[in-house]
DNA sequence: CGCATTTGTAAGAATTTCCTACAATAAAGT
DNA sequence: ACTTTATTGTAGGAAATTCTTACAAATGCG
C-alpha cells in the first residue's frame, strides 16, 4: 500500500456539458479526487494532458473530434502510467473488452450502468489496475438491489421508507416514539449497511424498490 | 402564488442509466423535488406517466424506441397539464425552439448548457410558465462566470481558492489568522452570492476560473 | 459629505456526523 | 441445550456544520 492514499489526479473528458457536469458533481463529493482538467474533445485533451500530470483519465468513446480508444492510446503513448477509464456508449461485448484492455485501458464502463459501477471501478483503477469488474452484467431490477434491501432490519427499514420521503428526522422521531438520536444511530446503519453517503441515494434506492416491488 | 409552494412531482425518461443517475442524484438534492417515476424509453413512459401524476416530465429528445417529442406530444394529450422539459442533443436553433413550443412544451435545455442551466429551467416551469431561458447562449468562458467571481470580496476569494483546494475550515481559519467562525462566515457569503449549495459546485467553479484565468 | 451597502469579524442555536455503549435478541456452533 | 457471537433497538457525547444574527470599519454613491 505504498501510494494507495494520495489523492487522485483526475482528468474527465466528455464533450457534453450537462453530463460532464453532472458526472463531475458526483465525483467531487469525494474528498480524495482532485479534478486536473476536464476536456470537451480529443484534441483539446492531448493538448493539455501533459502539463495537467492526471493519474486517471476518464474518457467517453465516442467524441465528437476523434475516437476515444485512439485519444487515449495517443494520451498513453505521451504518458505511459496513466489509467485510461472508458466510458462506452454501448454495453461492451467480451470482444471488445478484450480489445480495450489490448490497448493498455484500465477499465471499460457502459453508459448503461449505474454511476456507483463507475465511482467503484475509478477507485479500483486509480492505482494501475486493471478492473474488469461487471462489464457484461445487466441491470434487470438487480438482485443485489433486493439483497441489500433485506439485509435491513425492520426499524431500519422504516426508517429507510420514511427519510426517503423526506420526512424531517425529528418527526420520524416522533412518528416512531423514539429518540432523534435512534433515529440517527438507524440512519448511520442504514447508510454504512447500503454503502451510501447521501440522501438522494437512498431516495432513489428505496423509490426503485418500492416501483419494483409495486409491479 | 397560489400551488407555488408544493413538491414538484418529477417525471424523467432518459435512456442511458449513467447518466439518469447523476442527473437524478443532483436534482434530488432538491428537497421540494418528489420523483414519481422514470423510464428508459418512450413507450415505458407513456405506459407509467399517468398513475404517476407528475407535474413536470424531463425528457430526452433521443430516444432508443421513439422520439422523445413525438412522446411527449402523446403525453400532453393524455394529461395536458403536464410541464414537459426537453432536453435535447444538440443546441437548439430559434426554428427548432418554435416547434418545440408549438407543440405544448414548456422548455427546451441542450446537453450542452450548464446543469444549473436544468435546474433553474424546471424550477421555472414547474408551474406551467413556459421557459426559454439562455437557449442560445454560447459558454465561452461565459462572463457570467467571472463577474461572479468578481463579486467576490478579497477574503471572499482568499478563503473560496482553498476551500476549492479542499482544505478544512479549521486550516484555513488557521492560515489566515480568524477565527473558524469567521471562516463560516465567509463560506457563507460565498455561497450565497454565487448561488451554491455544496462544496462541489464552488470547486468545479474555481478551477474553471482559475483555468480560464491562466489559458 | 452623509446615508446605504459591503466587508471583516464572530457568537449562539439548532442540526448533523461520527464514534461509542449497552442490554435484549437472534443465530450459530459443538 | 448451552455458550459464544453477531445483530438490533436504543441512546449519549464530542466535533463539525448550518443557519441566524450582530456589529463596527470600510467603501461607494448621490
Amino acid at each position: 500500500m505504498l501510494a494507495n492514499n494520495r489523492k487522485l489526479r483526475l482528468y474527465v473528458t466528455i464533450g457534453q456539458r450537462l453530463f460532464r457536469d453532472s458526472l463531475l458533481f458526483q465525483l467531487l463529493l469525494h474528498d480524495d479526487i482532485d479534478l486536473v482538467g476536464e476536456s470537451e474533445t480529443g484534441i483539446d485533451t492531448l493538448d493539455r494532458l501533459v502539463p495537467a500530470r492526471p493519474g486517471v483519465l476518464i474518457i467517453e468513446e465516442n467524441l465528437r473530434d476523434n475516437d476515444g480508444l485512439t485519444i487515449a492510446e495517443n494520451a498513453l503513448n505521451m504518458h505511459p502510467s496513466l489509467s485510461v477509464l472508458l466510458i462506452s456508449d454501448t454495453p461492451v461485448s467480451a470482444g471488445r473488452l478484450a480489445i480495450y484492455l489490448e490497448a493498455g485501458i484500465k477499465a471499460v464502463v457502459s453508459k448503461h450502468q449505474p454511476i456507483q459501477e463507475l465511482v467503484k471501478t475509478l477507485l479500483y483503477i486509480r492505482n494501475g489496475q486493471v478492473y474488469v469488474g461487471a462489464w457484461n452484467k445487466q441491470d434487470v431490477q438487480s438482485p443485489e438491489m433486493i439483497t441489500a434491501y433485506n439485509a435491513l432490519s425492520r426499524r431500519e427499514r422504516e426508517v429507510a421508507q420514511l427519510m426517503a420521503s423526506r420526512i424531517p428526522i425529528k418527526d420520524i422521531a416522533g412518528q416512531l416514539g423514539v429518540s432523534c438520536k435512534t433515529v440517527h444511530s438507524y440512519k448511520d446503519r442504514i447508510f454504512v449497511k447500503l454503502g451510501f453517503e447521501r440522501l438522494p441515494e437512498l431516495i432513489l434506492f428505496i423509490k426503485r424498490h418500492n416501483h419494483g416491488a409495486a409491479t
